[in-house]
DNA sequence: CTGAAAGCGCTTACAG
DNA sequence: CTGAAAGCGCTTACAG
């Protein structure tokens, strides 16, 4: 027969004292490895702790410390394994820092970054393309916060630390091996925002510098819009042998196209796509595209939040632009 | 000049309550809707909320309820959509709950149930195959708190509720398309764990049903292994004429191998996947699978969860099963 | 090197 | 219907 004594609360530092047989101010200390403790009491204190199966409670941990060790990720689209994988770089950092990463949907919750700071994150990271609300918002908190922006440079954001891919690098990539590839006729299907901005001034520098009519048409990332366009390029006049997609996503609306065209690729059309996500992976997509190290770009956008957060780097809002690189695959040929 | 206060403090029930007038009990009453208070104090204290911009402090109000408002939510590889795809049925329903979702990764992270009892959650939702350190820790949890596996339906963990798809029932579907396509030599490539072996199961009792011999080979979930023993069957003797794989990871394997072989899909091999993720859906892998309807299982989770928390369902551990749907695509057609 | 006390911002019985 | 008080589990000056 257990007693009933209803749910058993987990020990605190009141529990460990006692155990230990000192004051709760000690194991305190104790806690946050403070020098001013000695070697005895210490290990009584972590024996004791570790006897009791202690943890310290992170909410009066909190409350107490007046910050939360928590960092608010804005981002649009789990399904975007773009996302994915710069939060594989970003999420480690956070950890060694002692820091939790707290996600929020920037595109179904317009309020993703009132919900955080209700939450009390000590930080924001702004992942992508950021909607408007979302810029609003960051513009509303001053400088109460630090934020970083990875993955995208956003100009509205003139307060923010920037972490992002060097678009205009590798658009300028993708379009040179399109070059040397002997193709002259290139369209490319741009996407939004700046960062499709960056890629489109990547690719037109390209084209011009040697001195190639440059064919950009309005895209929007995505594989249906990148499908439409391919669609209307490919059966228009002056068919493209080569088109670069702003992205992975276009590029496979592109590949399907040209599949439902019957254009054989890279034989009739060299497809190159931009982000080196699983798709490009696939073997029966095979694409071309440039690897924007995306996880590299997570793992540096973490290690300038932590260095804010710190407080050694007051100084003005910074920016690092990570390089990419080109990833051959089979969708690009020689142009025949 | 500003005046020189330090960062400024967010309101606080103190500020509300002086503002308004009011005891700061008062406010408190207010914030938990309680009916014990005048409509005209209400109104001057929401009033007074509003002004200040009060938002409550989680880790305040942690400490004093006892109690998170968090779930943490095991899982093994974001990487994977049909983890995104069940987080998205069972991240709103958590939301209507006022509960929020904790993500922890139990195949990086041995000891990710551990970290999630530190940080006070109020349940947990172990969602796919968990691994033995997180069945583990999960026993030795017993029933402080609330479990639902969610995803795959988990032997060892008997205290816990199950939300699964009904993987028996979807291979014999998955199974029965082929043999009405006409199929009579079908190879299996299996998947690990209690849902690769009812997977199995259907499969083997579909074919049995139908007099036909099973073909079945253990695989592991991936799409290298996948890859290898399509190889394998598609080369050996008595090559089959349609391959169910365990999943569509699995079936992108599959593919690969007849490309490289030169066999036609569907024309001369049949392929099924299971799961119905985006790669399933690319026009270029066009595969027929079945629809685990995943989201929907993650929000039956949270459903059951929150009733186990809401404390309104004592009962015995229960099963819910959610039915599949067969999607035929491109990769399957008539056996020749 | 150690301890007693105040405080973090809430909720929850308990009196009135 | 309302208010004063205690308490949630920790940290942080402040004395010794």
């Amino acid at each position: 027969m257990t007693s009933d004594a209803g749910p058993v609360r987990p020990p605190t530092i009141r529990t460990v004292a006692a155990r230990a047989g000192v004051s709760k101010s000690l194991v305190s200390l104790v806690l946050q490895n403070s020098p001013r403790v000695s070697e005895q009491r210490r290990a009584a204190v972590l024996a004791a702790m570790d006897e009791l199966g202690y943890r310290p409670d992170p909410a009066a941990r909190s409350l107490a410390e007046r910050r939360t060790r928590t960092v608010g990720v804005v981002l649009d689209d789990l399904t975007n394994p773009w996302y994915v994988d710069l939060l594989a770089g970003l999420r480690p950092v956070l950890h060694e820092h002692g820091l939790r990463p707290l996600l929020a949907d920037g595109a179904t919750e317009p309020d993703a970054v009132a919900a955080l700071t209700d939450l009390r994150v000590d930080g924001i990271v702004v992942v992508g393309t950021p909607s408007d609300p979302v810029v609003e918002q960051v513009l509303a908190l001053g400088d109460v916060l630090p934020v970083v922006v990875a993955g995208t440079r956003e100009s509205r954001l003139g307060t923010a630390d920037i972490v992002a891919n060097d678009d205009d690098a590798g658009a300028r990539l993708a379009t040179a091996h399109l070059l040397e590839q002997g193709h002259r006729r290139i369209s490319h299907i741009v996407g939004r925002g700046e960062v499709g901005g960056l890629r489109r001034e990547g690719h037109v520098a390209t084209m011009r510098a040697a001195d190639l009519a440059q064919h950009c048409v309005d895209g929007d990332w995505t594989e249906e819009t990148g499908h439409r366009l391919a669609h209307e390029l490919l059966t228009g006049p002056d068919r493209p042998t080569a088109i670069l997609a702003a992205n992975d996503r276009s590029a496979v609306g592109v590949l399907t196209a040209a599949d439902e065209l019957g254009l054989a690729v890279p034989g009739e059309l060299s497809v190159v796509g931009y982000d080196d996500t699983v798709l490009a992976r696939l073997p029966r997509l095979s694409l071309t595209t440039v690897d924007s190290h995306i996880a590299e770009v997570g793992q540096a956008a973490g290690e300038a939040l932590c260095a804010r957060l710190a407080g050694d780097d007051p100084g003005a809002p910074t920016t690092r632009l990570i390089t990419p690189a080109l990833v051959v695959r089979g969708s690009t040929g020689p142009a025949r």
